[in-house]
DNA sequence: CGGCATCCTTCTGGATACTG
DNA sequence: CAGTATCCAGAAGGATGCCG
């Protein structure tokens, strides 16, 4: 046993498990089936409203869950909600908008997984 | 619409939604209760036998999942499952060393996060 | 010791129908 | 249009027991 093997911590009291569930955190924000697509098709649009958001997933999400999908991103800052007018229209935060960089980033490391793990 | 806002990309002639499939292999890779748990043991410790890991784990992991969870991480590339003389010892591969600086990255991502969502 | 088999509970996501 | 309500199926994880 060597201590916590991750370093780039600042505060020293703190446990390693601690700090796996900050990790953990910022996983959540991303895993499920369609937040990322979401995320995406909000860069691309800027500003979307519930029924093209549905009707522009690939695949076809059901109404529930884009609506839980939503909910969950604007507990976490991602998007804003907001009424235009008559219409609701989600927008990315400017802290979801950072999202962009973080999921550039799991792409490259995606892609170095798949290289290492040819042909699976 | 104004294309992919996915950059950072070789190949122009995948579209952005196999992209997101790729971000999402790593992402499995890490995902799950223990996975990271188990990184982070054998991350500390070179090599450790099955049981020693499932007593390590904190919170406790019963021997079904922690199994499936080598075998998963096996499958990855992460772990290497080695018969040392009568004993079993689990031990990262170089690959799954380089895990150390994902998860570095992930738990700096997490710290973001919680400052931007003060208070959750 | 290192699992696998079985059973059970919880969580995600899907299908459909309905409402303000 | 933008959801909510209900019901349902499958996967993940847990508890316990058994086996080579």
């Amino acid at each position: 046993m060597k201590g916590c093997p991750l370093q780039a911590m600042l505060s020293s009291d703190k446990d390693c498990n601690q700090k796996l569930g900050v990790a953990k955190d910022i996983l959540d924000v991303l895993n499920g089936k369609w937040k990322m697509e979401v995320i995406l098709l909000l860069l691309q649009y800027d500003k979307r409203r519930f029924k093209d958001l549905q009707a522009e997933i690939p695949g076809g999400v059901s109404a529930k869950v884009l609506s839980s999908v939503l909910k969950d991103l604007e507990e976490h800052h991602i998007v804003k909600r907001g009424l235009d007018d008559v219409t609701v229209e989600y927008e990315l935060t400017e802290y979801g908008r950072s999202m962009r960089e973080v999921i550039s980033n799991l792409v490259e490391l995606g892609l170095a997984h798949r290289k290492e793990v040819i042909g699976k």
